[in-house]
DNA sequence: GAGATGACGTCCA
DNA sequence: ATGGACGCCATCT
């Protein structure tokens, strides 16, 4: 085991059997409401650990492969109430999926801020609405 | 077959 | 607050 691969900083990996860890997370965010949204760690989190992936290496990885999940979510789900840890659209800025995501959030009555920012505090899913 | 390209999060300077 | 490095690759031109 520990095969040293040769990529130094691979940065990128991938789930040992992607598409089973992929249809966890389209579980998930199937469940997110209308009006709130999730962060790719959040949802990392709730994805149990597949067996054989070392536990340090999936707490790093686990939210890059929840956006590689996404980058294959299937239809009809709410793809766009995920965003990353500091509550913005992770999509490349200016791709049409990024204004389409920010359009969808804010017909559903998320406000984004002047720096495009969503207030996790207030739209984060499971998460104490009250205040702010 | 080789090279470019990915919907992240955390830590440290 | 901001920028850069780091962390088991797979897939498409």
């Amino acid at each position: 085991m520990t095969r040293p691969t040769g990529g130094p900083r691979s940065g990128f990996t991938s789930p040992p059997s992607r598409a089973d860890f992929n249809t966890r997370v389209w579980q998930i965010v199937e469940q997110i409401p209308r009006g709130r949204v999730a962060t790719y760690g959040q949802i990392g989190a709730m994805v149990k650990r597949p067996a054989g992936t070392g536990v340090r290496h999936y707490h790093a990885a686990r939210a890059r492969w929840v956006g590689q999940a996404m980058a294959n979510c299937p239809p009809g789900l709410p793809w766009q109430r995920v965003v990353n840890s500091q509550g913005r659209i992770s999509v490349r800025p200016g791709s049409d999926s990024h204004v389409l995501q920010r359009t969808l959030l804010e017909r559903e009555g998320i406000e984004f801020d002047a720096r495009g920012r969503i207030d996790l505090a207030r739209y984060g899913w499971e998460n104490s609405p009250r205040r702010r």
